[in-house]
DNA sequence: TCTCTTGTCAACCGTTCGGTTGCAAACAAC
DNA sequence: GTTGTTTGCAACCGAACGGTTGACAAGAGA
């Protein structure tokens, strides 16, 4: 099986999954409540709901013969996480890009005539 | 073609294509530089680069017979936004909830004795 | 020129994915 | 009991995915 992380960002990639999880951080709801919206069959949406169980995201109890579903939020952090540390590293590496070339500037305007200015 | 929520999301659920966006975050590389750690084909690799660049987060320019890649990590933000929203949504309703259960106890405590001690 | 490097494109292969249908289990309600 | 509702499971289908091989284009450099 794969990483959690994979998992997750593949249970998001899918458009209905993500209008689930919108909908399931309203309200807890059944199978059959989920699946009402959508014109495809009951089985469908519960074969997406195994998915976004299997990624944590979704947890599900038990009432008679009803299976209702449960959002659980925390799993966000484990992706927000991911992205935060790249982004900021991006992020970092292009301050110091942009100081790097405000250096060359500052030396270029010491050392030699400006490029394109009358020559 | 899907949408670029799904596109994005889609492309980081696989764990070389998360492993080479937090390599381009590190600095920019060539396909040939990116491909020589995995013990697959360049071509496979070439194929990875062209989904991370059709969901927006990598993009390349051209330098002689090279194709230098570059994250653009703007596209992240996408991402955080969509899971921030619900994240709030499901806190939300979390903290009602807690309110509300906090409520009903206190009206235990003062209609009825608790349950599970002297009665 | 001829050669080597870098990268893409096209075709193919096996697996996974999102959907269907059909059937059965579990349970409520009559 | 029987009936009806809710849900899960297995099998199937077509499309997409991740990988391969093979051929080819574009440049650098001898």
């Amino acid at each position: 099986m794969a990483d959690q992380l994979s998992q997750v960002f593949a249970a998001l990639a899918d458009p209905t999954r993500r209008d689930i999880v919108a909908r399931l951080a309203v309200a807890d709801a059944t199978v059959g409540e989920l699946a009402a919206p959508y014109d495809v069959t009951v089985q469908a949406v519960s074969k997406h709901l195994k998915v976004l169980e299997g990624s944590g995201l979704v947890s599900r109890s038990r009432d008679a013969q009803r299976r209702p579903c449960h959002l659980e939020a925390e799993v966000f952090d484990l992706m927000t996480k991911w992205i935060e540390r790249y982004r900021q590293e991006a992020e970092e590496r292009f301050r110091r890009l942009d100081a790097l070339l405000a250096g060359i500037e500052a030396q270029d305007m010491t050392t030699e005539p400006q490029r394109g200015e009358a020559s």
